[in-house]
DNA sequence: CTAACCTACAACCATATGGTTGTAGGTGAG
DNA sequence: CTCACCTACAACCATATGGTTGTAGGTTAG
């Protein structure tokens, strides 16, 4: 549970970076070696290294070494990853909306149903 | 494209919090004032108030006045913009599925296509 | 072997972030 | 009217973040 909170706050983190999210998408296309990204970048190479080690860390990357340069690929899993996280963070809208639906039909349900309404 | 960015970093931004994805969950589900939220978590009303700020910030939420409280609300379209703005990230990774389709069918076409690769 | 290149990592710095407490302004209950 | 409650905001602090430069280890080219 804490868990998956830290691994989603890793995530998130992750691509709230306009870098890190061309970066990714970059490396979704096609393998970059860190120098190959380093150029495209207006920072030194040590940045660009450190935001490719965040995206790591999120496992929205992953490395492997290739002569002497470390490929980089994006995991196309990792982002839909995100995006079931956001329709988990949409379910409950959803079952309100259906509930909702519910209370059109039988008003009374409403008091009953929702646990959240204040005193 | 900048203003679009920095959008995109504060959405991405607001949800790599763990308590701020519980508040967005807990109002898409239904309203709630900002005591009602600070309530539920063990910190501070400011600190849960500084919460729904970057919420705010990032249009995740509104807030209205009702009386001496303000009522905070999760707007299920920006959690969407989340989810098309993670689609336009995979975009390119489907395009190149595409353009791996045609190579299999004519393999010159793959140096022609790919202006990303190394020299 | 030597030189050039790619990478990793540490140290450092400015700023942002997430928490705290305290103060002050609206609003409703009695 | 007065008091209690809800909210906003400022000031402050510790830590995290995003950038820098510098050093050192691997790997390939010549």
């Amino acid at each position: 549970m804490l868990e998956a909170a830290a691994r989603t706050d890793l995530l998130f983190h992750a691509l709230a970076d306009a870098t890190r999210r061309d970066i990714v998408r970059l490396v979704l296309h096609g393998e970059h070696s860190v120098s190959d990204l380093a150029r495209r970048y207006p920072m030194s190479f040590a940045a660009v290294q450190k935001h490719v080690a965040v995206l790591e860390r999120a496992d929205l990357i992953t490395k492997h070494q290739q002569g002497r340069e470390r490929m980089v690929r994006g995991r196309i899993d990792a982002v839909r990853d995100v995006n079931r996280l956001l329709d988990e963070l949409e379910a409950s809208w959803r079952d309100r909306m259906q509930r909702f639906g519910e209370v059109l039909a039988d008003p009374t349900k409403e008091s009953t149903d929702d646990r959240y309404r204040r005193p």
